[in-house]
DNA sequence: GCCGTTTTCGGCCCGACTGTTTTCAGTCG
């Protein structure tokens, strides 16, 4: 079994317990060490696992050390097993519905006998949920709607669709005058691929403007909380926004909650406990009580803090930005003052990997380049599909020549400041074969290869497929790495860790598809990849001019795998650009 | 169930909000 199954075991077991009334704490345990062995490197876990070191892991003892050793040993585990048959797996999916936590379901299950989200469903119905001690008519309302909007709550939101819902919220809470300050946190800020809710953080002088304006939003379908200092409401699509209110001195120690990770807390807070100091939302405060000042709400007096910059230097590190707070070693390098400096936007000067009405974009040429041009960027490679790929009406040989004359032609016309590069996205056919011969390629700026046809291979199939398109001398770069679409649809098998051998053997760049569905390849092969020396190139893959601006959630994955911008290939100044690409052509 | 150089037992983050209560349990983050 493999390290991220054998921790998807031990955190389903912490779920199971949960749901038998377990202690909490022993539930935690083991949610606590599926995390510690998911931040294993895989070939860590298993030599620690052959040489039975695995309890040298915090979070994990002797009982957890031996389930994951039969797990390893023999793909099974008896524990587990034995805890299924002891609980109807319906309650597992009650869980999901927002209102009933383990202490709510156990009730239903003794009192009412209902083991099934259906048969909840039914009891609702026939009022005899309302009836139960520590249920009500609203509990019992609140169950049924959860069960109606189930996968439109559980849904998680693209980065990209999440924020522009959000971005329009920010602008509104800080044009209220008595607010202060205003940010977005969560998984948004720290520009994960999918968001599953929205949070707002608010330092304002005054609370109920604040929560009127937050709940009378349009777009609010149900407000499900509102109180002093917080209110949730319900928008359209069942996307869930949070806001918080805090008073200015408390702002960025709440702001650095809400951002998260989890993961990343956790350490922070162990990091404060190790200087007799104890971390939360509202402040930085020494860790027992006694003898320190009181504040009026009879907590520990705290040190100030202007901004998240100064928790980080109070607790010794230097400032970690939101896309690297994953608990993924960020603070072990902070400590160190060895972050990298990460890649920005405005570091973007230009983009490959972009298509034109000539294939199945929406965008002119002439209208793509206007757009690069009015991004201030200095080039703009066009890459449109190959002839395999009909149904995105690819380009034939002579069509294709004919577009590199005509981006020759507008280049030599000086029409856009923009310079112009041709390439191709060209299919990596199914034996591992390039779309177009030598002669053809050996035409263009550059070329973009990719895998579009033939998705069911096996992994040792398309790995080799994708190996050898990598070696062939004619390819640039790697074209969206496993074809996930998130939310949509499943990678296809490849073994990422030879491809990226290959690229780094070959000189060939891998891209991050910055298409909000795709962002491709995962921000957690980069930094690992980056360091070994595979260059990236971030690729809006547009199919329409404002697209182009996807590039900015292809930043937000760049950042997350620690990317410098000399590990971005289109963070090069055009000069560089040419010079790399003739460099890149003239190799044997 | 895990952890530990003030501890091998007794902690483990904890505050806000809701809905049900009539002083609080459960859920959530």
């Amino acid at each position: 079994m493999t390290k991220n199954e054998i921790a998807d075991v031990l955190a389903e077991i912490g779920v199971l317990m949960e749901l038998k009334g377990e202690n909490p704490f022993k539930v935690r345990a083991y949610a606590a060490g599926a995390r510690a062995i998911e931040g294993l490197e895989n070939k860590d876990f298993e030599s620690l696992v052959s040489e039975g070191k695995i309890r040298s892991v915090k979070g994990i003892g002797e009982a957890l050390a031996a389930k994951i050793m039969e797990l390893q040993a023999t793909g099974r585990l008896e524990f587990l097993d034995r805890l299924k048959e002891s609980i109807e797996p319906g309650l597992v999916e009650m869980l999901k519905i927002p209102g009933l936590g383990p202490k709510k379901i156990a009730a239903l299950r003794k009192e009412l006998a209902v083991t099934s989200v259906a048969e909840l469903e039914k009891a609702c119905q026939e009022g005899g949920v309302a009836g139960l001690a520590g249920f009500g008519e609203k509990t019992q309302e609140k169950i049924l709607a959860g069960i109606r909007n189930r996968e439109a709550y559980s849904r998680r939101h693209l980065w990209w669709s999440a924020a522009q819902v959000a971005e329009p919220i920010l602008a509104g809470l800080r044009s209220i005058p008595q607010v202060r300050r205003a940010e977005s946190a969560g998984s948004l800020r720290r520009g994960m691929e999918t968001v599953g809710d929205l949070d707002f953080i608010v330092a304002a002088s005054d609370v109920a403007p604040v929560v009127e304006w937050f709940t009378g939003l349009a777009g609010v379908t149900e407000v499900t909380a509102r109180g002093e200092t917080k209110a949730s409401v319900r928008l359209e699509g069942g996307l869930q926004a949070d806001l918080r209110i805090v008073p200015a001195e408390q702002f960025a120690f709440a702001l650095h909650h809400f951002t998260g990770s989890k993961d990343h807390n956790v350490q922070m807070r162990q990091r404060a406990l190790e200087r007799s100091l104890s971390l939360s939302e509202w402040g930085l405060v020494p860790a027992s009580g006694e003898g320190t000042a009181k504040d009026k709400a009879g907590r520990n007096q705290g040190m100030a803090a202007a901004d998240e910059a100064s928790i980080f230097a109070a607790l010794g590190l230097s400032y970690i930005p939101p896309e690297l707070r994953e608990g993924l070693g960020e603070i072990e390098a902070a400590e160190k003052g060895a972050l990298p400096k990460l890649v920005e936007l405005a570091d973007i000067r230009g983009a490959f990997h972009n298509h034109t009405t000539e294939s199945d974009g929406r965008s002119t040429l002439a209208e793509m380049a206007a757009a690069a041009q009015a991004l201030g960027w200095e080039y703009l490679g066009i890459a449109d599909h190959s002839k395999s790929s009909r149904q995105a009406n690819g380009l034939t040989e002579e069509r294709l020549l004919r577009q590199v004359a005509e981006i020759g032609a507008v280049n030599a016309s000086r029409r856009f400041r923009t310079r112009l590069f041709s390439g191709t996205e060209c299919d990596i056919l199914p034996d591992g074969r390039l779309d177009f011969d030598d002669a053809v390629l050996a035409r263009l700026d550059y070329v973009v290869a990719s895998v579009h046809s033939a998705f069911s291979q096996d992994e040792a199939a398309m790995t080799s497929r994708i190996v050898k398109a990598l070696e062939h001398p004619h390819v640039t770069m790697l074209g969206h790495l496993t074809g996930r679409l998130l939310l949509e649809r499943e990678a296809y098998h490849v073994d990422a860790a030879r491809v990226i051998d290959a690229a780094i053997a070959n000189g060939v760049v891998v891209e991050l598809n910055a298409n909000p569905h795709r962002l491709d390849m995962d921000w957690r092969l980069w930094r690992k990849a980056a360091e070994r020396g595979l260059l990236c190139s971030i690729n809006p893959d547009a199919h329409d001019a404002p697209s182009l601006g996807f590039v900015r959630a292809g930043i937000n994955s760049a950042r997350k795998g620690w990317l410098k911008r000399e590990d971005v290939l289109n963070a090069m100044p055009l000069g560089g650009i040419e010079a790399w690409l003739a460099a890149r052509r003239r190799r044997p």
